[in-house]
This record gives structure tokens, sequence and C-alpha cells, in this order.
DNA sequence: AGGGTCATCTATCAGCGATAGATTGTCAAC
DNA sequence: GTTGACAATCTATCGCTGATAGATGACCCT
């Protein structure tokens, strides 16, 4: 019989989850890392749906403890900046993408509403905004998604050679351009 | 003993999905529906990941039978009602997104090869037509994983009131507006 | 010393994906 | 017709999972 604690079963878990991934996190692994019996987690947590929230919570505290932008800061690179904390934040953890979209996350309100205000006052119509970080939010999200989705060595069927092939980082960055176009061109 | 055949398991899977969701889908669950006992279905996949697989294809038809662009076609509109077909085939389905982010499905690349075509011609730079089409269909992915997120009764964590609140709807449009946006931009 | 509460334990459940190997149905060759 | 092969199903079972019930221990306050 170990202690533990809840702060320190997730932070297990998230270890746990690098090293096995998000499929073969189970709470018996967790539990042996943890040296205490399966059940004991169910005090802490009442499922384990709550408990990936959790990590999933833990998981974003770099994006979530990030500085909010001054009102010098130029919108542009703000918004930029902004998008690529959130995906590095998803990259750092394996499954990061999954693990985030699993769960449902309200995220910081006041945080966002700091955000949406720093637009606003940069000159971005409000509507506009809450749509650019919106679009922004769910691009990174199914680009990181697809970025850690494990190709499995079975299906390899033999690309195209025909069409350039884009590596993420390159797509990632395109599409926040795009969007960050369309938003420019109507401030 | 029933007589069964691939094409007929993935139709009633795909039936069970809408019912009961994407986690409760079961290998069990499915057979029972088929009238069969359940490693039966493992002469016809030999995985449920590979099961899994050819669902989020078979559900995938609606948008990969959809009619191509032609020469004439304003590539702006043919861009957005491409986005919003594939949208329509995700929501289609109960956890339609989640299944199709869960497997990798590269696709008819012929179909993607046509359609870069027509953007190409239409005078969209190829690598910025690239670019659009892989955002498009990740901020796709992205929102309708949102929409179709259920969120449980037990975090009904009052919402903002300041902030305005956007449906699934507009925030898609919105989106893709940005991206669109961006594109034509450029071209 | 006794009682209460928090945190762990043991034991067990139903359900899951998957495999091994027996059994049946069907059709062709002789 | 009998035989044999192959395809498609079956029964039985494995190890693992998330979750619950209820016993047991540890600590603290009176």
């Amino acid at each position: 019989m170990t202690k533990i604690n809840r702060e320190a079963v997730i932070a297990e878990a998230l270890d746990l989850l690098d090293e096995v991934g998000l499929d073969a996190v189970s709470t018996r692994r967790l539990a042996k890392r943890l040296n205490v019996e399966q059940p004991s987690l169910y005090w802490y947590f009442r499922t384990k749906k709550d408990l990936l929230a959790a990590m999933a919570e833990a998981a974003m505290t770099p994006h979530a403890t990030a500085p909010l932008p001054t009102p010098d800061d130029d919108w542009r690179d703000w918004f930029a900046d902004n998008t690529r904390s959130f995906r590095r934040t998803l990259l750092m953890r394996r499954d990061g993408a999954r693990l985030h979209a699993g769960s449902t996350p309200t995220g910081d309100l006041d945080r966002i509403r700091r955000k949406m205000d720093f637009l606003v006052a940069s000159g971005v119509p409000e509507r506009d905004a809450q749509m650019a970080m919106l679009a922004a939010s769910r691009f990174t999200v199914g680009s990181v998604l697809e970025e850690q989705a494990e190709t499995d060595p079975g299906d390899s069927a033999d690309l195209p050679a025909d069409v350039p092939l884009i590596d993420h980082e390159s797509a990632f960055e395109g599409g926040l351009a795009l969007i960050l176009n369309g938003l420019d061109e109507r401030s």
C-alpha cells in the first residue's frame, strides 16, 4: 500500500501515456506503476473517462499558462504564435490530439475572452475574431490528429511520387497562413 | 447459422453504429444482429480495426461518389461545396468524424489529383491548392469531431451569456469562408 | 480506549477482442 | 453415389478490461 494522490495519479498516467500510447493506458497498468491495486484509482476518479479528462486538462497546461497578448503586440503575429503554441502542446504528448479531442474541455473562459478582447481592440471585427479562433483551433486539432495517427506497417500503400507530399509542419503552417490571410483581409 | 458476407457485415455494422454509438459497437453485438456467433466475423476481418476501417470507407461513399468539378465551374463555389459535402457525409453517421479519424483512409488518389488539377487549371497556384485542400479537410474533421462530441449531462458548465455562442453550422461556414478568402487572395 | 473517516485492500462481475480447433454445407471429380 | 476438398460457420476458451461491493487498515480527535 503506497500513498497516492490525484495529482500524482495524473502525472504518472501522462508518463504511461507517453510510453505505451492511449489505447494501452489501462487502470491496471497505471495502478501497477503507482504500486497500488487497480480499484484504488476509483477513489480519485469516478470513471476512466474522468481520469482521461483530467489528463487532457493537465496536458494542456503549457498552452494554458502561456502569456496573454499585450496591447502593443501585432495581432497577426500573436494569432499565429498562439495557434502554434496550441499545436506544440498537443504534440508534446503521445496521442495528445486524441486525448484532447476525446474529452470536452471548455477551457479557461476568462483567458479566451481576454484573447478575443485583444483581437477586437486590434481592429478585428468581433464575429470574425471568434470564427478565426474557433477555426484555427479545429484546424489544429485535425492536423495534429493526422500527424499523430500511427500508420501501421501493414498498409504501406506506395505513395504518390506525383503529388509532391507535404510534411506536417509545412501543411500546418500553410493552413494557418490561409486562415490568417482570410482574417487579415477583413480587418 | 445464417449466411453473411463482407458487405452485409459492414452495412449492419453501420446501422449498429447509428443506434448505439462508436464506443458501444462490439463484435458480439454486431454478431447478434447478424444471427451469427461472434468469431464468425473474424472470417471476414482480421481485426476489429480492419472492420472499422471498412466501415469508415463505406461511410464516405456519398462524398467519394459525388461528381467531380467540370472546367467551367467557379473554383470558389466548387471548393466550398466540396468541403460542405465532406462535412455532410461525416455528419450522416453517428460518430462519423471519430470513425473517419480513427482509421487512415488515403482515399481515392486519382480523385484527389483530378480536384487538384481543376484548381490549378482555374488559376490557383499548385502549392496553395494543396495547402487549402488539406487545411479544409482537417478543419472539417476537427469541426465535426467537436459537433458530434456528446456533451454528457454531468458537466453542464453554465455557458457564457457573454460570448455569444456560435452554432456548429455557422462556425463551419465561417471557418470555411476564412480559408477560402485566404486562398482567393493568392490566386 | 473508542469512534469516525479517509484510503487502501481483496474478490468478483460482465463484457471485450481474439485464437484454436471441431463441425457443417456445398460442389466437383471420379 | 462416394469421396474429398474447401469455405464458412460453430463451440470453447484465453487474457484483458472497466467497474462495484464490501472488508481492512491507518490516522486523528475526543
